[in-house]
Order: structure tokens, then C-alpha cells, then sequence
DNA sequence: AATATTCACTTGCAAAATAAAAGTGAAAGG
DNA sequence: CCTTTCACTTTTATTTTGCAAGTGAATATT
């Protein structure tokens, strides 16, 4: 790995990243679909965080459009609707993961339990595995 | 790790790190300071995502408010004001690597070359150890 | 069948954040 | 001195956000 390597790429996928999901709403939003088992739009809306329904729509638009989720209809209650994330959002949970070590190392006011940063530097590949299989289970009550 | 871990958070960790830098221009920032050598004011402001001045000193304020930075000035010119990043800052090298190995595979038009995320795969903490070499290579030179 | 309720959004509007451009003031150079 | 550099500020126009109240289709209830 050498020097030229590092110059040749003016900072776009980190720019790519950020046109997608560099946003706070957009980052609780994919917490809760791809960690907290949430799909539908109720289901979001009704976080602790508090996002405005207008705020909300927008950016589950924004993040269908960015292949990052689907959207679907119950199709034993047209009324509800739904949203699975892609295989494009679960990818991302590599990375969501080491993040959330992060918070737990340097907010002291974490709420993880010192488990979780622990499992994950002890099996990485494990841990996302189990969030995997988390998703799955969800979707397959949808479906 | 059972299921009962996974429902005791409500979302914390995510919520902690968008709250620091859940926003384009901070991802850019972090980019530049972490990745590209930048610190001064001026090379943050030529970065070519073209940052305005006002939100620059802001996120800049902020980020040194959030742990994130130090502002230093040059000791042989005072009027050069530079930024280091912290202990805290470099600590999610991680996070931003597994984003950007996630932007190569689902970016089309990545700049970044096949050979950084093979790197990455291959020996993820030897490519942060390079980086953090990289950092600490730079700020041999302003200290 | 008529009415109420749930649900996923929209709309309207005030308040806050952003972008662009010009300005400021200290410091260094000539 | 006089000019330039540099790190911000200020100003103003525009955009985005947040809140509250709708809307309309689909289900549940009476």
C-alpha cells in the first residue's frame, strides 16, 4: 500500500456515503430497520427520537430512491405499508457496528451494555451474522 | 448473545454518533483531517465539496466542542490557525473504512481503487495502522 | 349500511439552518 | 507604510425543518 494510492482519490466514498446517509434522521431510520427490527412507517415515526411525519416521508423517499430500502404494502391490510431494507442497507451494518463501539467507548452515557463491544471485537463477522439473521426472521413475518 | 441484549438499547449508540457528525460537511471534515493530511482553515475550505466559510467555522466549533478537534495556532506565524484530530476523532478510522469499502461496492463510478478495499479485507488493522501513521506523520511536521 | 377509526402520508406556516458574497481585523511580508 | 494573507464574521436571500392540522383510502364498529 503505497503513497500514490492514498492521493489518487479525492474523498468520494466518503462523499458517496454522505450524500446517502450522512444525516441524522437518516441514521435513526436505518438503526431501527436494520437493528431494531422496525418496517413500518408508524413503526418509525413513533421512535423515541420524535422525527415529523413530513421529515419522515421525505426521507424514506429519499433513502427508496438510494436503493436502500423497499417499500411494500401489507397485502392483507392495504393500509399499512411497509419498508425492508435492501441488501445494499444491510451491507452497511459493518460498519454501523463499529460505530456503535465507538459510542460506547467515548459516551459515557452509553446505554449499551459493555457486552456488545466486547462480542464485537471478539467475532465480528459473528456479530453481524446474528443482526443478519435478525433481519431475516423479521422479514419473514412480512412475507 | 441473546435476544434480550438486543432489545435492551433504544437505539443510543447511533443516536450519540449522529449527534457529532451525522452531516455532510462533517463527513467531509473528518475525511479531510483523517484521510488527507488537512488541518489548516484555508485546506478544509478548498476541498472540492466547496464548503461556505460560516459553515465551516461552525462545524469546525463544533466538532472541537464534541471532542473532535483542537485548534492550535502556528507558533511561527500566528495568523495560521490549524486542527488536529483527537484521540476520540482518529478512533473511528474503523467506522469511516468499513463506510468507504461499503461506498467502493455500491458506488459505480468509486474512484477509489479495488486495491483499497482488498487492502482493507485483507488486513483491516494493519490499513488503520497505516492511516494512523499517516496522521501522525502529518503532525510531525506542525508541532 | 352508516359511522368511526386507523394509517400513511400532505399541507401550511413560522422558525431555524444554509449558501453565497462581501467584509473585518490581526499579523506578516515587502 | 502599504499590501497581502488568513481565519473567521456579517449580511441577506433561499432552503430546510418542525409543528399542527389536515386528507383520503381502507378497515373496524355499531
Amino acid at each position: 500500500m503505497k503513497r500514490k494510492e492514498l492521493k489518487g482519490w479525492n474523498g468520494c466514498p466518503v462523499r458517496y456515503a454522505a450524500g446517502i446517509f450522512a444525516d441524522k434522521w437518516c441514521f435513526v431510520i436505518l438503526r431501527d430497520v436494520l437493528l431494531h427490527g422496525k418496517r413500518y412507517y408508524g413503526e418509525f415515526q413513533s421512535s423515541e427520537e420524535g422525527i415529523s411525519s413530513n421529515i419522515l416521508a421525505a426521507r424514506l423517499t429519499h433513502l427508496e430512491a438510494e436503493g436502500m430500502l423497499t417499500r411494500h404494502t401489507d397485502r392483507r391490510k392495504k393500509s399499512r405499508v411497509f419498508y425492508l431494507p435492501t441488501a445494499k442497507a444491510r451491507a452497511l451494518l459493518p460498519a454501523f457496528l463499529e460505530m456503535m463501539v465507538w459510542s460506547t467507548v467515548h459516551d459515557s452515557n452509553t446505554e449499551a451494555p459493555p457486552s456488545f463491544a466486547a462480542a464485537f471485537r471478539d467475532d465480528p463477522k459473528g456479530t453481524v451474522a446474528w443482526y443478519e439473521a435478525e433481519i431475516d426472521r423479521v422479514n419473514a413475518t412480512l412475507t
